[in-house]
DNA sequence: TTGTAAGCGTTATCAT
DNA sequence: ATGATAACGCTTACAA
């Protein structure tokens, strides 16, 4: 690769000059600008950023650190980031922790080493001390790290009273439940606006990981324990893909004899027989607001509000009845 | 963040001593690398690495290039990836590039610019100009660019063969396909293989992209054109999960009267009902050995083979019959 | 065993 | 309008 000295020489500038033309920045005549950008040209010259970075602390760079880009959850929301971020000339790093502190706090340190410019988190560790001591630009996406960390969410709570609501008005009358794991506060939100309006009606409740094979195992429990029910709301797509494989393995008919609705709206849910009924979040919406409010964090245009809270939506496929009246 | 030079101060010792503790090269006398590492810890220093990075031409940074991680099968490669680099003390930077040769390009010039040290790319391009100039390290995973660069795929010309095998030997006697597009000639093969052992006994076949949508639209078209048949192949999981849901919309029981196999072996394939037989690639194995393959390359052990093909495996679930005698 | 200083490729200041 | 040059934080000759 061709360096700025060698394009100051061939086009007999400086490399001041050069730089200058690069940047936009300063005076140049319309002459030297030619002659610069001939030798630009032939030498295929695009500057060094790694030189730049050093220069500028800066690098263009976002590291985006997640629990498991496995989890069909979180492609999306990568996709999402690094659409945004590629359009604005940035990079992402990125980076599995498996929930690890231990990993997360190796990242950190690797991720500021190189000077990125910010993070997007989806973790869980609010206590993590790490990230009270970094004056990184950051933003939680998906969990809420702490006060005083941008965050974007979506509203868990009202989704599961959605859920509830839908189940209800579609009929059914002994409600269920699997709940996610506990310490994921947005996910425990779904469960308690779940509750809050099933009332009396919720008849089963168990929880579970994210795990399709957990889930298989809490659905066999609770359709063991708290048969019958005709309604049940998961905490998230693949646990309601668990119901629904331990449902058709029981014969039980979905949706005459049990409805079924999952959370989160990832493209698992299509393909499902039947396809799956869902509350679904604006992921890759998130995603992109995440982004663009990390990148306004990052060129200190502070100015949007610091918690974003996103509605969630009802999509009606087949495994919840056809609305009646 | 501390320097270098605030370490050295602190220590009173030369940046040049710090340097040699800090990479262990020189000598250094244990009482000098007593207060240095004491500096260290006290002023919670860590080196630059974009400093680092200018200097020496290596950046510790790896480029994984893929068309859309949001398609179920890369998500594990991107895991695999990311996971050995880590340990070896990589960081990865994800690139989308939805197979638009213009996105590949852009980010061949922003990855080049910030002096990644090796490439892994899943593309299709081979006759894509960029890779041909470029002289970086790079291997290509489940797709081969062209002659002369380093490939891991698996073997889907056993793959497809295995498939037709499994379907005629449990019984089936009328066989179908759906192919994936055209231009990746490692899907190519896996049709090439069901072919070739299906011979007579084909008797419908079909193309389809990637995308849930489309695959639907291929079986629904199958379905009408070329029904009946009792054993079908698809080119993968997804494909394979639209005809499971297009085959209960139309009453067909599977495995009794329709066999049904993909290709992958993604987890997609547990979820569905009943869950799917497939044609198992190693997948997180190809993103290991390929990445374990560019950090060789990077640092110059150049040993192994340059093309690996790997081995893949039936798994049966219960889209299959069990076999028969 | 240790320190001085050059160099990596930029940007930006300050003369001119 | 342009060119020298210091600076960014590190590594490594080379000298001492």
């Amino acid at each position: 690769m061709a360096t700025i000295k060698q394009v100051a020489k061939h086009a007999n500038v400086s490399v001041a000059t050069v730089s200058r033309v690069m940047n936009k920045s300063g005076y140049v005549s319309e002459e030297a600008k030619e002659a610069v950008e001939k030798a630009i040209a032939e030498l295929n010259y695009a500057p060094n950023r790694v030189a730049r970075s050093l220069y500028k602390k800066s690098s263009n760079l976002i590291g985006l650190i997640m629990p498991d880009i496995t989890n069909p959850f979180f492609p999306q929301l990568a996709r999402a980031i690094e659409d945004v971020a590629n359009q604005h000339g940035y990079q992402v790093v990125l980076c599995n922790t498996d929930e690890q502190l231990e990993k997360e706090q190796t990242y950190l340190v690797a991720l500021q080493t190189m000077h990125v410019d910010g993070l997007i988190i989806t973790t869980n560790h609010s206590h993590n001390p790490n990230y009270e001591t970094l004056d990184l630009p950051m933003v939680a996406l998906d969990r809420i790290v702490k006060a005083g960390i941008d965050a974007v969410v979506s509203d868990g709570y009202e989704g599961g009273k959605l859920a509830a609501d839908t189940l209800l008005q579609h009929g059914a009358t002994r409600l269920a439940h699997i709940a996610g794991p506990d310490h994921l506060k947005t996910v425990k939100r779904r469960t308690e606006g779940f509750v809050e309006v099933a009332g009396e009606k919720l008849v089963g409740m168990t929880e579970s990981t994210f795990t399709f094979k957990d889930a298989l195992k809490a659905s066999q429990e609770l359709f063991d324990h708290a048969w019958p029910f005709d309604g049940i709301f998961a905490a998230n797509d693949v646990i309601a893909a668990a119901v629904l494989q331990e449902a058709v393995r029981r014969d039980i008919r979905v949706p005459e004899e049990l409805q079924v609705i999952g959370y989160d709206g990832i493209e698992l849910g299509e393909m499902t027989s039947p396809p799956l009924t869902t509350i679904v979040q604006p992921i890759y919406e998130m995603g992109r607001l995440a982004t663009e409010r990390l990148l306004d964090l990052i060129e200190k245009k502070d100015t949007r509000p610091r918690e974003m809270l996103l509605p969630v939506t009802l999509l009606e496929r087949h495994t919840t009845k056809r609305k009646e009246r």
